[in-house]
DNA sequence: TATTGTTATACTCTATAACTATA
DNA sequence: TATAGTTATAGAGTATAACAATA
């Protein structure tokens, strides 16, 4: 991880100040890295966590809904299923009405490391947003619900 | 690039709906997307577009403080500039006072390049945030603005 | 001692295309 | 015909570690 916390001068970043772009991007890879931080213990990186609650959420959901609901390939699921498995945190069950589906769902190890995950997701959170009073935090949260709601609705 | 738009059913995304960091990773996706496809004709991504803002802004400016500014590494800085000298948009010319930096300035095509960027790249601001009121876009960027002054500052 | 630019290397995340088995 | 899971493959984007030149 880069020098974020160096002393160097502030330099001019121009015209970029005003780019939702730019300040959307800065503000996203300093949530990953205070999620990723927070999250430590579980070991869960945020797309993961992402399936686990799709699934915690969904019991039964098939790989490719997912994937749907993230809005990444099917083909990229594989893998993130895989390695989730492998932890013993997701399991694969044939699903009852479709034999060409997975039946997706958390173990009992998987449903533990989702409760835990979620209140240290939350502290991540916490700390990105640590710069905003709570109002402030809601009110970005719910601008950037709009925002989204906009492709996947 | 991931279907978006599919008619298929919303699934619930459970806990993930109040995550800061679950819709900052959708919105700032979206924002890329918007930002490349609004960016097209000049064939610039947006981390090429980060960097000629800087040294736009700040001409004779070295690697090393572009990388700072933009929160990367310094290493990863030399295959961006190698391709934007490259393309004949960006010259790296001996500093002056240190011999061992390069100072960095736009060739006549790569400020051209850059002001064109800069209007489409607002373009693709605005398709990102069509779902927002004005009012409303500016309250984001200004909370995102905070949000990140708290790491950058 | 610290910093600049560089190289070599590797890792993560993701997409595309094609295959198979179902539906 | 269309969809689910899979594989193979490739491309961004980025980091770490080391080195020579210079500060």
């Amino acid at each position: 991880m880069p020098d974020t916390n160096s002393k160097k001068q502030n330099t001019n970043v121009g015209p970029l100040n005003d780019l939702m772009t730019y300040h959307l991007r800065r503000a996203q890879v300093c949530a990953f890295n205070n999620f990723t931080e927070a999250m430590t213990e579980t070991q869960v990186t945020p797309g993961q966590f992402g399936v686990l609650t799709l699934i915690a959420s969904n019991k039964g959901i098939s790989q490719s809904a997912v994937a749907r609901a993230l809005g990444v390939e099917r083909s990229t699921m594989v893998a993130v299923i895989d390695g989730l498995q492998n932890r013993g945190l997701v399991v694969r069950k044939p699903s009852p009405t479709d034999r060409r589906s997975n039946a997706l769902e958390l173990s009992d190890k998987g449903q533990e490391i989702y409760e835990r995950g979620l209140e240290l997701a939350k502290n991540g959170d916490r700390k990105t947003a640590s710069a905003l009073s709570d109002e402030e935090a809601v009110q970005l949260v719910t601008l950037l619900r709009k925002l989204n709601s906009a492709i996947d609705g």
